[in-house]
DNA sequence: GGTAGACCTGGACGC
DNA sequence: GCGTCCAGGTCTACC
């Protein structure tokens, strides 16, 4: 079954797919030598599909292995709109980039859109990997989460999608920590899948919240591993650009900018993008940084 | 409100 | 091959 979603201009389906580096997160699968990707869901059928996403200007197109019916074609049509952001619209953003030679490229580039997971819960989940740790440590983790919880593709179990809440929920915290190798993690990401589980915490509610930002961020602090950096990536993924996600790699590349490579805190970082206000996280996020190139991944 | 120390893993390095 | 050191954010206890 192929289905066909129509975004908002500009558009570049690679640009978002490189937004950042949950490309390289299960169960998200790179195409080569297409802009596309493959990407492992389960519905709320219960049932695990496959899904092949294609650039088909001005959109995209998603191919499905298999027949679906209307519910289901909505429920992936809604995740995939959602996962790049499509209705998205960076109007203004670009109008002040154009402005600024490190951002000039903006609009040229379709930048803004930030490649998204199909639950808020797993994007949370993947954000809490990310945290102190090497990227090859988050990469491996939700690797180990996906083979060892996720249900996997009929016919395939080489091919697994996130596992829901309701299936980490069941894991035991021992078995994070020592198999799957979240560490001291573990009882965050447990906590997490059993609060959302249980109904407590109803995270795909943040998508459309409309409460003013630092409210916002306060409920993604009250969620225990997730601190400064990781809400402010929440916030990101959530089109909420008023926070940067200031972590190492942020130092490293503010104080090579404009510090000429000295130690530097978060006042600094902060300082560097002030005059960006309600756009400040997409402005850092794109910025054409002089040291080490772009943050984009390929 | 700010700060120090613990948390855990894997990669780099020296022997 | 083994041991040690270090990088990477967040939490908790303490001041």
């Amino acid at each position: 079954m192929n289905l066909v979603l129509e975004a908002q201009t500009p558009f570049n389906l690679r640009t978002v797919i490189h937004s950042h580096g949950w490309i390289q997160l299960a169960p998200f699968d790179n195409l080569d030598g297409v802009a596309g990707f493959q990407y492992i869901d389960q519905l709320h059928t219960g049932r695990v599909i496959e899904m092949k996403v294609l650039e088909k200007s001005p959109g995209v197109s998603v191919e499905v292995g298999a027949q679906l019916s209307p519910d289901e074609s909505e429920e992936i049509t809604d995740k995939v709109a959602w996962m790049l952001g499509l209705d998205q619209d960076f109007s203004t953003f670009y109008a002040l980039a154009q402005g600024e030679p490190k951002l000039a490229q903006a609009a040229t580039k379709a930048q803004g859109r930030i490649l998204r997971s199909a639950t808020l819960f797993e994007d949370t989940v993947k954000t809490i990997l990310t945290t102190n740790t090497a990227w090859s440590g988050t990469i491996r983790m939700v690797q180990n989460l996906v083979a060892q919880f996720g249900p996997s593709l009929p016919g395939n179990p080489g091919k697994r999608a996130f596992p829901t809440p309701a299936q980490l929920a069941e894991a035991d915290e021992e078995t994070l920590r020592n198999q799957t190798r979240l560490g001291y993690r573990s009882p965050y990401v447990l906590e997490l899948a059993q609060k959302v589980a249980s109904g407590k915490l109803d995270m795909d509610a943040f998508k459309n919240l409309e409460i003013p930002t630092p409210e916002l961020r306060k409920q993604l602090l009250s969620i225990k591993g997730v601190g400064d950096y990781a809400a402010a990536n929440l916030l990101v993924l959530l089109g909420r650009f008023d926070f940067i996600p200031v972590d190492s790699w942020a130092f490293k590349m503010v104080s090579h900018e404009w510090y000429g490579g000295e130690p530097i805190g978060r006042s600094e970082v902060e300082a560097g993008f002030e005059d960006w206000g309600d756009w400040k996280g997409l402005a850092f996020w794109f910025w054409d940084w002089s040291y080490g190139g772009d943050s984009s991944v390929d």
